[in-house]
DNA sequence: CAGCATGCTAAGGAGTTGCTAAGGAGTTCG
DNA sequence: CGAACTCCTTAGCAACTCCTTAGCATGCTG
């Protein structure tokens, strides 16, 4: 099961979550104090961290910074202030999502499980190959038949996300949410705009599709035409 | 010259220290506590790092073990006491020479002279040859045809780096984390000038590039041009 | 057929990159 | 000690790429 670290000063919001995610199978360990936390990271290597900003010892900015300088490790932000600006900042600051306080415990499992995912998928090195389409993750290179295909960023990052979950119906809100990491507020018909694009470029149309197949109202799948 | 951390929590000792070493030529920094110390080596890169183990706020082989989880950075640690079993844990936990206090600053700098003569001879790599692109990183030397590459330090690290991920994109924040050692803080366009100096020495242009591929809104990658 | 979902094109603007130039820190050499 | 040199960084602009939004056409479902 995967394992967390949660960096949090007040003793009992830790306590708290530790148990209710213990509960539910997770191993948790807490930390108090900045310093602490960066050690618990550096020993257990953790799946995900959990980082509350207004630590007593240390500026939670300063922290995240340290972390990143590390370990790549995935970092979910807890902050008391709900203002637009300090969440670009702790964003940019290499945060991978946040949540404003007070939260409750199942918002944190969602962003839990919603950053795992997406860590899982990105740890995913070796190459995808669905039918004449090869994916390379690392090299960012994607093939049809042989031949190179010139993708844009997020129209690769779209292909490579549907191609790890083959076959599997993957809805547009989801993908606004990992691919995009625009959890809410983003259009949802942007997707609409990228598949369009992404299907021209594999060689096809919704109408008469081989690799990208719409399911009305659900979502859409990439699935090997072969 | 080389760059010393010096972890020590007697302000005297570390001013003495500081401003002896300083005066052979020695980059120093100094920290008062474990967090200070780390975030010091974390920030400046150091070549050795100098730890007292008795400090404060952390056992000090504690912070050994979290300097270790971090970097190779060697470490010679300063103990009070001298007893055999305690100079076995230490090397064990990853120091890679001690001193027993009280120690002179001779001694001191005999060890790190020694340390670093020892590192020196450590990083030997083999070379590189991509296409017509030779990379020597022990010599320092990359040819072009067989043609010797006028290269400046920053100009080979960049193009070492990229060499040993061949085919592998690398953000331009790692490479400011990486190649100059600025986990954080870099302008990212140092990068870009001096991906447009090594392109103009392996002559090639953005708009029609050979060895380096820039991969829009990710990074840059080494490639085989044949 | 009504209402909603999806497909696709076009266009504007935001963001990224390429490259030149200039300033300054550090080094070498006379 | 000063002059010349190398190198790194920063600034800035032009060129370019990409993303988003809007809008309309088309398709699906009840």
């Amino acid at each position: 099961m995967a394992s967390v670290v949660i960096i949090e000063d007040d003793q009992r919001i830790r306590q708290l979550v530790t148990r209710v995610l213990a509960g539910k199978g997770y191993e948790v360990d807490g930390a108090g104090t900045a310093l602490d936390g960066l050690q618990q990271i550096v020993q257990s290597a953790p799946d995900v961290v959990v980082l509350d900003m207004g630590l007593p010892d240390l500026d939670g900015a300063e922290l995240l910074k340290m972390i990143r300088a590390v370990t790549d490790v995935p970092v979910i932000v807890a902050t008391a202030r709900s203002e637009d600006r300090d969440v670009i900042k702790t964003l940019d600051a290499g945060a991978d999502d946040y949540l404003v306080k007070p939260f409750s415990v199942e918002q944190l499992e969602a962003r839990l499980r919603a950053v795992l995912r997406r860590s899982a998928a990105e740890s995913t090195t070796a190459q995808v190959v669905v039918g004449d389409l090869r994916i390379d993750p690392s090299a960012r290179v994607a093939s049809l038949a042989g031949v190179p295909l010139q993708l844009s960023p997020k129209e690769f990052d779209l292909l490579a996300y549907l191609a790890e979950r083959l076959d599997v119906v993957v809805s547009k809100r989801q993908l606004m949410a990992e691919v995009w990491r625009q959890p809410y507020g983003g259009s949802e018909k942007t997707v609409d705009v990228h598949i369009s694009w992404l299907r021209k470029k594999l060689g096809e149309t919704a109408a008469n599709s081989k690799y990208l197949e719409t399911v009305y109202g659900v979502g859409i799948k990439l699935v090997d035409p072969s």
